[in-house]
RNA sequence: UGCUCCGUGGUGUAAUUGGCAACACGCCUGACUCUGGAUCAGGAAAGUCUAGGUUCGAGCCCUAGCGGAGCAACCA
């Protein structure tokens, strides 16, 4: 075992924890720290998300401080409540809680509208009539300043008029896209979000939660740094490519604070997996096209489909941890999420067996009349998981794999005339076997040695090879579903002008029947998780029903010869 | 081409803030094992993008270059 942590080396800081113990010991804030995780409801939240809210909450626990749930619902054509729900089941999956502070931006639409109108009043902001390929055609280019907009002129555009225009423009005056609110900063400004952003639409779809009270919504960059200032947000954590907005924001907290406070804005490095898309409109199209089975279809990276993989929130969390925090843009190898799964299901599954492609083994010289408890332990690293009784008899399934009739240097299974270990069984030698026409194995015939079952007093006998069994009349029939990378290239989205759907993976899913588990399995409910001893983690899926057992494979277990066969 | 950010083993991150480049995953070897799993012990693998400079001393500071990413939605 190794040393508690505690008593190691200080794990080292990562750059915002070093920033927020800075602002700590300098009595900024007077000593809180408050943050947010901000999610629009317009899809299900993704791995990615994991690590936002790991940080959002993470940090605010770590410093005695609290975290804010805070939708993002300022574009009502996108979202949803059922968006809603699924992101609040999916933070609450992961551990963290944010108790009675579960915010919208739609609560602060009054405190928004307000702020606009006071731009305005202070010339700050005007009403643009120009059609959006007009705006945007004068928005000049990342090397080129823009032009300004005729209606920035107040000889041409009073202050009354324009609030006359956004009043007329809330009440449904006006159709869509006729008519915009800008923020009159600079259109020469080098940074293209400072060239007179855009901070209010007309839309008239109506809003989930405000209905149709409201017919001009504000931009997302309106919206955010305000909302953050509004809730007293101390620490607002997002991703790298909102570090170009920070001006922006900052100009809108500098006409609205009242005093020093200013909520402060870190970014840090979004989460990239290898063989996987990351996007939510990417996932989205996967979805809508059918190309999965749905959002928690367990190929996706999604927290609703990495729960339905087999995934524990311990060791999504536990990964997060892992990777860090940076300002690198990487690209994390999905095998250390595999790595961080197998360590956490390793201390919990209970062992089982179960056999994927079975093969029929018949015990020549034991009784077909009889049947046997095996006395089996749960988890040999941990005595606490208890023990079960497995049924052993005359019949038996092995996996096909386990077996070969002309076997290459190093097989340590079974093959003609070799032994190997029934685990928690008997020895077993085989001695000839059974073909179809096709020339294929369909039955192995053994022997056992009945000194040899496990207690016995020739249980000490080594063999080279232990396989997993079950019983023929007693094991129940399943179904199995294999999943592998849903694209076959590391980064799908990382080559320009090629559509990542170009490089799915054809074999994302195999489905496997008539596979045989042991019959402990009979009670097993979705989602709870197990090791097929020798092949890998399985949960149960929400389609298994009693009699008719679906099982997810997690991730398979390090598989030493299929290594070596490599 | 403008602005912003970033370059440390194969991958992801460290380096007590200027002091022997460390950790995890992966890989290799051995031990142990009734899971070819787990566990344990050991090993290979970067001299920190390049070139200068400051310094007794630079991954860290300075200058220049090179390379990568982000930004021109009435999306977030």
């Amino acid at each position: 075992m190794k040393e508690p942590e505690s008593i190691l080396k200080p794990e080292s800081q990562h750059f915002i924890e070093q920033a927020i113990e800075k602002d700590l010991s300098e009595g900024k804030n007077g000593g809180r720290v408050h943050t947010r995780f901000p999610p629009e409801p317009n899809g299900y939240l993704h791995i990615g998300h994991a690590k936002a809210i790991c940080l959002d909450f993470g940090m605010a626990e770590q410093y005695g401080g609290k975290c804010n749930l805070r939708f993002d619902d300022t574009n009502p054509t996108k979202e949803d409540v059922e968006y809603v729900d699924s992101i609040k089941e999916d933070i609450r999956w992961l551990g963290f809680t944010w108790e009675d502070r579960e915010f919208y931006a739609s609560d602060y639409f009054g405190k928004l509208w307000d702020f606009a109108v006071s731009l305005i009043k202070r010339g700050l902001a005007y009403v643009d009539d120009q059609s959006a390929e007009a705006i945007s055609g004068q928005k000049g280019t990342v090397t080129r300043p823009g032009e300004e907009s005729r209606f920035r002129n107040q000889d041409v555009r009073s202050i009354e008029e324009n609030l006359d225009l956004f009043y007329r423009m809330n009440e449904g005056e006006f159709e869509e896209g006729s008519r915009v609110l800008r923020a009159k900063i600079d259109m020469a400004s080098p940074n293209m979000h400072m060239r007179d952003p855009i901070i209010y639409r007309i839309l008239k779809t109506p809003h989930h939660r405000t209905g149709s009270k409201w017919k001009v919504y504000p931009m997302y960059d309106f919206a955010h740094g305000q909302c953050d200032y509004f809730e007293g947000i101390t620490h607002s954590l997002c991703t790298l490519e909102f570090e170009v907005h920070r001006p922006l924001y900052d100009w809108f907290i500098d006409q609205l604070k009242t005093d020093d406070y200013r909520p402060r804005q870190i970014e840090f490095n979004r989460l990239n997996l290898t063989y996987t898309v990351m996007s939510k409109r990417k996932l989205l199209e996967l979805v809508k096209d059918k190309v999965v089975r749905g959002w928690d279809d367990p190929r996706m990276p999604t927290l609703c489909g990495l729960r339905r993989r087999g995934y524990t929130p311990e060791s999504v969390r536990r990964f997060v941890d892992l990777i860090g925090y940076t300002k690198v843009e990487a690209i994390n190898d999905v095998s250390l999420l595999e790595y961080a799964i197998r360590e956490d299901l390793n201390k919990r599954a209970p062992r089982v067996f179960g056999v994927l492609k079975p093969l029929k083994v018949i015990i020549i010289n034991y009784s077909g009349n009889i049947t046997e408890e095996m006395d089996i332990e749960n988890n040999p690293g941990d005595e606490s998981h208890g023990r079960r009784l497995v049924p052993f008899s005359r019949e038996l399934f092995i996996e096909q794999d386990d077996f070969m009739e002309n076997p290459p240097h190093k097989f340590f299974r079974l093959a003609p005339g070799q032994e190997v270990r029934l685990k928690g069984a008997y020895i077993i030698k085989c001695t000839g076997v059974v073909k179809n026409d096709a020339g294929e194995v369909t039955e192995v015939h053994c022997s056992y040695d009945p000194e040899t079952r496990s207690g016995g007093p020739q249980a000490g006998r080594k063999v080279k090879g232990t396989l997993h069994w079950v019983s023929a009349l007693h094991a129940l029939d399943a179904e199995v579903r294999l999943y592998d990378r849903l694209f076959s290239d590391e980064d799908p989205s990382g080559h320009r002008d090629v559509d990542p759907r170009e490089f799915l993976n054809p074999d994302s899913l195999t489905i496997l029947s008539g596979c045989k588990v042991e019959p402990s399995l009979a009670e097993a409910k979705p989602l709870d998780k197990f090791q097929f001893q020798r092949v890998g983690y399985f949960c149960v899926d929400y389609d298994s029903r009693p009699g008719r057992l679906v099982f997810n494979r997690t991730v398979g277990l390090k598989d030493t010869w299929a290594r070596m066969n490599r």
